[in-house]
Order: structure tokens, then C-alpha cells, then sequence
DNA sequence: ATGCCTAGAAAGTCTAGA
């Protein structure tokens, strides 16, 4: 049975509410995963609800925040990633279409100095361990979201990061390499295995009209689900539109 | 020169994003 989702750091939903809906009407998926909602839980909008998706929403008051726009009723399974100790609004997980889906935003580590950086560790240790534990159950399973990692440096544009950047220090490569190394696949580089497909471009020096951008919006995939990918899209179109996130969405298909 | 955007919290101008 064919399956589309996204995934989606919208930055502020309520400042993007109209790009969502409008999206969701165009794309039309069975799941869309955002991140970065920047509002508490109740303070989500209701016009998607209205336009016919199950939300799933993980929200907090100023950062962080995750939600599920599922065309069918879901179970939520987790609201926090097991094992990361810590309160911020940035894991929510759900069963649906006979799959288990994480939905994650992973800490940035860059603010926050050494302790920053450690939370961003802490996630990624966690994150394998929920993939070991979901791989032992024989469940199929995709980690989808803002994983603040370029996983290489074909991931990110000439001059985009500066050397020490969190997002390509080797600790935090070393994070996601772990989860490919416990069987999951990257979706986009199994269909396009070279080549600049960014999913962020920063707001600033008009990083998108440069394609001065970064990979760090992913989808990973447990083996049975990787044997269905069937197409990876940045959508690109979003990021020209008036007032977009800096972020694009990532559509993945699975047959 | 982490700064030339953007958003949120909050009422100044920070912090965080990445």
C-alpha cells in the first residue's frame, strides 16, 4: 500500500499556517511531520483538523514543539524520546499504515556551550536506542524530521558553516553514521546518491537565491521500508514563496 | 564578522536558530 509523508520545520505555526494548508491541499500526503512549532500544545491551529487531518500535537511555550498531520486516526506511542532526559518539545512518535514513525527535532548544539553540545549527543545516543529496541520488536520504522546534521560534506554549501560547527563535527556525524550503522537507511541518498539537495537555507544574504544551503532535514528508513522507496523530494518551491520557513519540506514515497 | 534575517517573549533587546 502506497504511502507519501514529509517532513516539515516550519519555524513559528502560526506564521505558517496558511503556507501549511495550502501545501497540504497541493501535496496531499497521508502524514506530514512538523517541527519547530513555536506554540504550546493548545495554542495549535485547528483549521487543519478542520481541513481533515488527525493532529498529534507535541507543543511548549517559545521553542521546540513536534506534531502529526495524519490523514487517519493514529496511536500515539511517545510523546518524549525514551531515554533523552530532558523536557523540551522535540520527539513524538506514532503507529499508523502498519509502521511505527518518529517524528524528531534534534537539538542544534550550537548554544548552550559544551552542555549544549552534550544534549545534542544525548539525543543521538537515545535515538539509536529507541532504532535498537524498535529493531528488535521486528516493527518497520522511520525516523523522520530536522535531524541538525550535515552528513557529509557534499551536505552543505561552500562557506554555508564555519569549521566547528555542530552540525558537521565529527561527534555529531558519528551520532547519525551510528543509526546507519543499525540497519536504517537515508532515503534521499538512496535515490540520489551524489549531488546539492539542500532542505535549509538561512534567511540571511539571500542564502536560497545562492543555493547556499544545508541537508539536514532527513528520513530514515528500517529495511523493509527502504525496499518500497519509491521518491525523495526537497521541495524547493516553498522556500521562494512570500514569508517561508527556512526550512523546506522533504516528501518521501514509499509503493 | 556568529554578523548583515526571523520569531518569541516581553516590553529592553535579548536568545535561539543553523
Amino acid at each position: 500500500m502506497s504511502f507519501t509523508f514529509a517532513s516539515w520545520n516550519v519555524n513559528s505555526i502560526r506564521q505558517r499556517e496558511k503556507h501549511v494548508l495550502d501545501w497540504l491541499d497541493r501535496v496531499k500526503p497521508d502524514l506530514l511531520c512538523l517541527q519547530e512549532l513555536k506554540c504550546e500544545t493548545h495554542l495549535f491551529p485547528a483549521s487543519f483538523a478542520e481541513a481533515g487531518y488527525h493532529p498529534v500535537v507535541v507543543g511548549q511555550k517559545g521553542y521546540n514543539g513536534v506534531a502529526m498531520l495524519a490523514r487517519t486516526p493514529v496511536e500515539v506511542v511517545h510523546e518524549r524520546l525514551p531515554g533523552f532526559a530532558n523536557e523540551a518539545a522535540r520527539y513524538v512518535e506514532v503507529r499508523m499504515a502498519s509502521m511505527t514513525i518518529g517524528n524528531l527535532y534534534l537539538p542544534n548544539g550550537n548554544s548552550g556551550g559544551t552542555e549544549g553540545f552534550a544534549t545534542k549527543l544525548d539525543f543521538f545516543a537515545a535515538l539509536a536506542e529507541r532504532a535498537q529496541t524498535l529493531r528488535d520488536e521486528e516493527a518497520d520504522f522511520l525516523f523522520t524530521g530536522d535531524f541538525n546534521v550535515c552528513p557529509t560534506d557534499e551536505d552543505f554549501a561552500p562557506g554555508a558553516l564555519s569549521p566547528g560547527d555542530a552540525l558537521l563535527r565529527p561527534e555529531s556525524r558519528a551520532g547519525w553514521h551510528r543509526l546507519l550503522w543499525l540497519g536504517l537507511t537515508d532515503a534521499l541518498r538512496a535515490l540520489k546518491p551524489s549531488g546539492r539537495h539542500y532542505t535549509f537555507f538561512d534567511y540571511q544574504n539571500a542564502a536560497f537565491q545562492r543555493n547556499a544551503g544545508l541537508r539536514i532535514d532527513h528520513a530514515l528508513l528500517s529495511p523493509k521500508l527502504a525496499e518500497r522507496l519509491v521518491l525523495v523530494t526537497p521541495d524547493r518551491d516553498e522556500r521562494a514563496k512570500d514569508q517561508p520557513s527556512d526550512h523546506i519540506p522533504l516528501i518521501v514515497a514509499l509503493a
